[in-house]
DNA sequence: ATGAAAGCGCTAACAC
DNA sequence: GTGTTAGCGCTTTCAT
């Protein structure tokens, strides 16, 4: 009947025997609650905890509490620079609270998504943090498992659920506009591709503004969210009879392959062709020439999205919160920067 | 009494009165074990399981079970592209298996490392994933917790404790007699720095290579393992009274910061400097010139660690596994490759 | 200030 | 093939 002991060798059991008194009160002194101990009984027990090398059992304290004090994550790929800068602030805000992560990639399938989403309800973690592929993800699934949850990297509100994004149209004007400015008139788009159809904010930012400044329309090169997609897209872009001067690429990743790409054509940035991306991780700053960025604000956004599931899980509040973007102006728009970087519209948070 | 049923409104005890079974019932057919179940009373089942939208509580399952299936991994920043791409492996090869993954950051803490690996021991993990920063980390620590334990990134054997690691000095060599082969003669070395004084493998292994060429020792720039550290030693080795014709790196991260101080003092790499370095991550590839470089087989690796550390929960072996590296030859070293990239050393990997 | 005991949801040995 | 039940380690109410 007995399970096999092979790792929780000590229990509570142990210590309070150890210590001369009962299981409850080893409780009181390891979670300083409810109940006060007197000093002398608890340097008893510390002792004990400490001479038997005890460590309580998550498992149970959770099966008792209904609380795991694990939150999940359910990103597309863990290694792309922007999403593994997004978990590792995320997993920094976490634990600060005291709360561990449970990190899973649905490496771009829907199907994976799911699954990992039902699979950390069942795990029983307090909240979800879900960076979905899917536009319009099934409401019905998360209202059924329960956990509460705040999407990632979103950036319009979905009703019914809580959300955090960062205005796209609004950064994207401001590249293509810095663009236009640099006295460029063919700006094309490199843009990503989800698997869904649907026009990615991104998209309308650089039309909205090319429309605005009265310029027709550069071309859409639609690739893959990666270096390789910016890259075969970089290649396309300059074979075209009439190639633009100035290119804005929906991510840091796809610059760096359009980069190689126009490197390889023997091309210079901004001379012959003028960059702007969309991200500024870290990689941005380290690629020849340093691009110029539409800077997502990480770590708030980070801090954020924690503060509002955690905050969720009493008061059930379903709002969209809406970061703004700055330009960070490098090399790689044309600007010459005296010497550190400037930094635009750095306007605050705002709620729907 | 009640534990507040916040979420877990449906049990399996509602799941066996709606299906008029018992308890044990609804076990053997969510487990397929250890019984037999009739058909009919199985789809009576599953049709109550779905109805009711029940979910299997993981905290009580890991209580009875005395296994959370939960992998704990501590790494020094999962936003570093060489522990992305090390963590985002590692995560899908536990899942295959059935295991989720907890991570946590030490970032460069060694008080942070341990309390985390204290944490997820509390937490029950069946075994932990430890990229220390500690060059010799306490055996009696581990011993202690009871945790099953594989080392990552470990590149020597350390009696007691099974690690996985590649074999840093026979990559440097191999990188530094490419330089070699190139007809270089003064081949400087920007060398990661970590907590602990503890002459690196790739240190050797670049003294090594001179040493039996006969040449004359370059000068080590020591950096942090970042991207601004690389850019650091960068500034300082072409400042020097008599700059080297060529470097190798420890890391792809302070090559691409090498490449950004290279470039912006007008350098062309390879000609005026070339450039190997250690790692091979996807970032690599994308530099310009794209970066030669030393591969770690993390994919390979990661495989291998769950793979030990799955197996470990049973038998308890402490080998150490060392993974051999290809170098991948790209531009930087002044090689011109036909078409797609060549890879040399391709042999197997050893036990100790 | 301390202790006894119920019960969280699940598994599996054992009885039928 | 199915049911009964003990018990995993913990928290906390209630009694002392």
């Amino acid at each position: 009947m007995l399970n096999s002991g092979v790792r929780q060798a000590v229990t509570r059991k142990d210590v309070a025997r150890y210590a001369g008194v009962s299981t409850a009160v080893v409780s009181y002194v390891v979670n300083a609650r409810p109940k006060k101990v007197a000093p002398a009984t608890e340097a008893r027990v510390r002792e004990a905890i400490k001479l038997l090398g005890y460590q309580p059992n998550g498992a149970a304290r959770a099966l008792k509490l209904g609380s795991t004090e694990m939150l999940g994550l359910v990103i597309p790929d863990s290694s792309n620079p922007f999403f593994a800068e997004l978990s590792h602030a995320l997993e920094n805000s976490a634990n600060e609270l005291g709360y561990a992560v449970l990190l899973t990639n649905s490496n771009g399938s829907i199907d994976k998504e799911r699954k990992h989403v039902q699979s950390l309800s069942s795990r029983g973690v307090d909240g979800l943090l879900l960076a979905s592929i899917e536009p319009q993800p099934d409401l019905e699934r998360f209202k059924e498992s329960g956990v509460p949850t705040v999407l990632l990297n979103r950036h319009e509100p979905l009703p019914g659920l809580a959300s955090i994004g960062v205005d796209l149209v609004q950064g994207a004007r401001t590249a293509v506009d810095h663009l236009i400015s640099h006295d460029h008139t063919d700006i094309d788009l490199v843009m990503g591709t989800s698997p869904v159809a649907s026009v990615d904010g991104r998209e309308k930012g650089w039309r909205q503004a090319l429309t605005e400044a009265r310029l027709t329309e550069g071309t859409v090169h639609r690739a893959a969210f990666s270096r390789r997609g910016g890259y075969e897209a970089g290649q396309r872009l300059i074979t075209a009879r009439k190639p633009p001067t100035a290119v804005f690429a929906s991510s840091d990743t796809q610059a760096a392959g359009v980069l190689r790409a126009l490197h390889e054509a023997g091309l210079q940035v901004p001379q012959d062709i003028a960059l702007i991306s969309f991200d500024a991780s870290s990689e941005s700053e380290y690629t020849w020439p340093a691009l110029t960025a539409v800077r997502q604000p990480i770590h708030a956004m980070a801090a954020a999205a924690i503060e509002t599931l955690l905050r969720r899980e009493s008061a059930g509040e379903n709002e969209h919160t809406v970061f703004p973007t700055d330009l960070l102006i490098r090399r790689s728009c044309g600007c010459a920067p005296s010497a550190s970087n400037d930094v635009f519209l750095p306007t605050s948070a705002t709620k729907t």
